[in-house]
RNA sequence: GGGCGGUUAGCUCAGUGGUAGAGCACUUCGUUCACACCGAAGGGGUCACUGGUUCAAGUCCAGUACCGCCCACCA
């Protein structure tokens, strides 16, 4: 009787913060050689933004269930924590407190800037490790990585390097999604749709000679001060012999022509587009299609900067903002006439994801990187079923994206990030001076100096053709290819980085996307490209937890990189797990004031309620709903667990000495150990399945409704009876294996009572214990059938004694049984009788049947006419109504001869035993009516 | 415009062809005897709709409606 001083109330708080220590100070989290081999994750680095969300409770609960499943198993697992350096989202949040303070990043300079923002990664990276602890994650702390450390950055420019000696990344000019706000490209998965309501625009182009007008639609006039052409179908009838007459520009009052392409749809509007190649992805393919030099302003003429303000010198709209231009050119146009009318309209917009503003395409130099060829092989290993994806409908979204890869804009025009190592100068090459030149800027000692890590690249400004000169030395420069280069050398090495500045070559300012980075976190974070311990034993990783959001930005990434750079898959699995909502089903988000922070939650509860609360609702769904309401359940949860161990603890004797179990014991023993037994395997293959739901209702349901509710009821006497060692060692095995497959989910709970067990040994963890495989020979369907028909009987009895208005502790003297029925026992301990009697009662009674017994409550002068009649009445309207259905089925000889026998069969007796109850039935409600 | 989810009790959700389930909420009863963060009993559902396949459909098929998410260059 040790325990007899514990609460009545699970504490978590003390529970949890002790054992989270002890498990740290033992080592519990570094990975143990097993019998099984590696299990490896790495999990998804959280942004060093501010603080972990319920989204990353779920994710990182799920992994940390994994981790300690397959330690039981006898893995060797390594769950490899970090974090990611998260590019524009840490700019920008460091950008805002600069703000708060007034002052921008160009105040500070971009060495304090990056100083500033190492400052409030330490911050955040603290909270999100504090809060990871709470949570009670069991990962390898000593393997921590930062995308920014030292030796990753060097794994991310060797493959930048790589890339670029093989062409993949090249420097191009094109309209790229512009974010004003932030002032940086960012990338075509990286904004959101938005329809606003806003004007379309309907302004006509009028024919230099006079002869009429074209009218164009647009929502964006302010655009028009750098079109360069209006296009119309060539199909379209309305313009034939039109085509390559000149229009003037209103405003600008130039000649542009009126131009056939594919692009515009005749059945828009009037059919004609106006072309602005520099602010339209659209119109910047049409223009390549004409043949534009996009480096000539002349040809393609820029109106709006990076800081979406109007350029259009000698206009009264230069230096407006695009907005306010807007307004103004529309004013213009109507006072000139050129408005045809403005209709109300749904623009589609582009919104940044990381600022909220709308993006502006922009004509713009970036870095890119060509993505068909890395795909190919990463949509092969999806598709051979090399990594299975779950739920697997993710694995049609995946591939469909794929197969339409578009190339990637690397380079972000931010100081936070990976400063992409390419110095540049231009250069003006004749077939005369391209030795000198190459002498001059130090071609030979890159040559030979530098080969080995570096790379470099010539291209030509109006073609953008890259020339290599390393495999072409010494091609020469003719008449047609002389002209302007961009000469790029791709370095590492401080030493040539100084002779290239002092040759007149200038850094790239620009990062690399943060993706570009998170793309290698399976290998890079295991030291490569070292071929160190971790990276031979732990890669590849068996399994990737993510949002679905990131499956473009990051799971497809990881593939390609793995695929390309380790020459194998990063990892066999995808899981992608349900969206976080709240409980009105809004996003949670901080914006919103919808975000919670779930150490609120932690501290209300208990971590393992937390985690329990959301797994539980975590299965192959695609959005759960979560709340307070949620976690109280939970909580009631670990109340229960916590309160049946230590009633179990009470019965148990200092001196217990278990027994040997299979097949001996009571039918409740043998019932309770079959359903212990397949409630593991449920829970196994639950996990197996990444079906977490599956597996919390399978623990919940068991221990609760099955082992609570009717085992330790039907318990509470033999344990202190003559023959308590068998319950006893039934309660404590439960107990046991119970904590065990509960320990993944529930980690410290599970942990407490599994220590407080008898034979829990000193520095022996859950964790270190084998996870549970109850032997086929404690299955006992035989049992499990007996004894679900004896709930079935002690519930309709308690159901009679309710209706007859008696108190449900009251033990009454007896109860009258008709039929055969064994385990009298059972049903006098829970429906609370002294006796169980043969036959019928001399007097008054009532009476209820069940599995084919009949039950009769003596109840002397106390029945209800009322209440009796109606139950009776309701009864047999019921057993009517299932007789009715039972015997339309049967009379069918369709049903007879077609369906299985043993359906039939079952059937008939159904029928049978429902034909019995309803003339019982009649009979007593005309007794009860002659009372 | 295309694709993917969802629609089952008042709420949140399980349910992979054989007579509709859980938790919460609600009603009634019950606190010396593990737990009121508890126990017992109960009420409450033509499983969104329309067709089809089948002896049998919440479940399979086709379509419709509504909700959510993703993709797409209609100015």
């Amino acid at each position: 009787m040790t325990d007899s001083t514990l609460s009545t109330r699970y504490d978590p708080k003390q529970v949890e913060e002790k054992w989270y220590s002890i498990w740290e100070q033992n080592g519990l989290f570094q990975p143990r050689p097993g019998t099984s081999g590696p299990y490896t994750i790495t999990i998804p680095p959280p942004n060093v933004t501010g603080s972990l969300h319920m989204g990353h409770a779920l994710c990182y609960a799920v992994q940390d269930v994994l981790g300690r499943y397959k330690r039981m198993q006898g893995y060797e697992v390594l769950i490899l924590p970090g974090m990611d350096h998260a590019g524009i989202a840490t700019h920008k949040v460091v950008e805002m407190q600069l703000k708060e303070e007034g002052l921008t990043r160009y105040d500070l300079g971009r060495e304090k800037f990056i100083e500033r923002v190492w400052q409030w990664k330490e911050e955040s990276g603290g909270t999100i490790l504090r809060q990871f602890k709470r949570l009670g994650f069991a990962f390898d702390w000593s393997r921590e990585r930062f995308t920014m450390d030292p030796a990753y950055h060097d794994a991310v420019l060797k493959v930048f390097i790589e890339w670029f000696e093989r062409g993949l990344i090249y420097r191009g000019k094109r309209v790229i999604n512009w974010d004003p706000g932030l002032r940086t490209s960012v990338s075509d998965i990286e904004m959101n749709d938005e329809v606003r309501r806003g004007k379309l625009y309907h302004i006509n182009y009028p024919f230099a000679d006079g002869s009429g007008h074209v009218t164009i639609a647009t929502t964006r006039p302010e655009t028009m001060l750098a079109d360069v052409a209006v296009a119309v179908n060539p199909k379209d009838k309305r313009y034939d012999g039109l085509v390559g007459k000149k229009l003037i520009l209103p405003i600008l009052r130039v000649e542009i022509p009126l131009i056939a392409d594919e692009y515009p749809d005749p059945e828009f509007g009037t059919g004609a587009v106006k072309i602005t190649p520099a602010h339209d992805p659209n119109d910047f393919e049409v223009g390549k299609r004409m043949g534009l030099d996009f480096n000539d302003l002349k040809q393609v003429p820029v109106c709006i900067g990076e800081d979406a303000k109007v350029i259009a010198e000698g206009t009264p709209f230069h230096g407006l903002d695009r907005f306010e231009a807007r307004k103004r050119i529309v004013e213009e146009l109507e006072k000139e006439g050129y408005l045809e009318k403005v209709e109300d309209y749904e623009i589609p917009l582009k919104i940044s994801d990381r600022s909220g503003q709308v993006i502006e395409p922009l004509l713009s130099e970036q870095w890119f990187c060509s993505m068909k060829p890395l795909a190919a092989p990463a949509i092969e290993a999806v598709r051979s079923g090399k990594i299975k994806f779950t739920p697997d409908r993710y694995t049609d979204v995946y591939l469909r994206w794929m197969e339409e890869i578009r190339d990637w804009c690397l380079s972000r025009q931010l100081w936070w990030g990976h400063r992409i190592p390419v110095l540049s100068k231009r250069i003006h090459l004749t077939e005369k001076n391209w030795p000198d030149e190459l002498l001059y800027w130090g071609w030979d000692e890159f040559v030979e100096g530098h080969w080995e890590n570096d790379t470099a690249r010539l291209v030509r400004r109006s073609d953008g053709k890259a020339h290599d000169p390393i495999e072409d030395p010494l091609n020469p420069v003719t008449a047609e290819t002389e002209g302007e280069y961009d000469a790029f050398v791709c370095t590492t090495d401080p030493e040539f980085v100084r002779l290239l500045e002092k040759n007149g070559f200038v850094q790239d300012p620009d990062v690399l996307d943060t993706w570009f980075s998170s793309a290698l976190w399976p290998f890079a974070t295991m030291g490569w490209p070292e071929q160190t311990e971790d990276l031979k034993k732990f890669y590849p990783t068996n399994v990737l937890v993510t949002a679905r959001d990131i499956i473009y930005l990051w799971v497809a990434r990881m593939i390609m990189d793995g695929l390309d750079q380790m020459k194998g898959i990063p990892f066999s699995d995808v899981y992608i797990y349900a969206t976080v909502l709240t409980e009105t089903g809004q996003r949670m988000s901080k914006s919103l004031g919808t975000g919670v922070d779930p150490i609120e939650f932690i501290d209300q509860f208990g971590a393992d309620a937390m985690r329990f609360a959301l797994l539980i609702q975590t299965g192959h769904n695609q959005e759960i709903r979560f709340g307070e309401k949620r976690i109280e359940e939970s909580r009631n949860f670990c109340n229960k667990i916590w309160n049946a161990s230590r009633f179990a603890l009470m019965n148990i004797a200092d001196d217990y000495e278990p027994v040997d179990l299979p097949g001996k014991g009571a039918l409740e023993d043998r019932w309770i150990l079959s359903r212990l037994a397949k409630t593991a395997r449920e829970v196994g293959e639950s996990i197996d399945d990444y079906n977490m739901m599956s597996a919390c209702k399978s623990l919940q349901e068991f221990f609760w409704g099955e082992f609570c509710d009717w085992y330790i009821e039907l318990a509470k006497d033999r344990l202190s009876g003559d023959n308590k060692e068998l319950p006893q060692t039934v309660v404590v095995t439960v107990l046991d294996t119970f904590c065990k497959l509960a320990h993944p989910f529930m980690p410290h709970i599970t942990e407490e009572i599994g220590r407080m067990l008898p034979g829990a040994k000193e520095n022996q963890f859950l964790d270190h214990e084998a996870w549970p495989t109850p032997p086929d020979a404690w299955i006992d369907e035989h049992a499990e059938a007996t004894m679900t028909s004896q709930m079935e009987i002690v519930r309709v009895v308690r159901s009679l004694r309710q209706d007859s208005g008696i108190n449900p502790k009251q033990v009454l003297p007896s109860l009258f049984i008709e039929g055969e029925a064994a385990f009298e026992d059972i049903l006098k301990s829970q429906a609370k009788f002294e006796r169980i009697e043969r036959g019928k009662p001399e007097g008054d009674h009532v009476t209820i049947s069940a599995e084919g017994i009949d039950f009769h409550l003596p109840l002397e002068g106390l029945i209800d006419k009322g209440n009796e009649t109606e139950r009776l009445t309701k009864a047999i309207e019921k057993a009517k109504k299932d007789l009715a259905g039972s015997m339309l089925r049967l009379n069918n000889p369709q049903f007879t001869e077609r369906a299985k026998p043993e359906i039939v069969q079952r059937e008939r007796e159904a029928a049978e035993t429902l034909q019995g109850e309803v003339s019982a039935l009649r009979a007593r409600l005309e007794q009860v009516q002659n009372m």
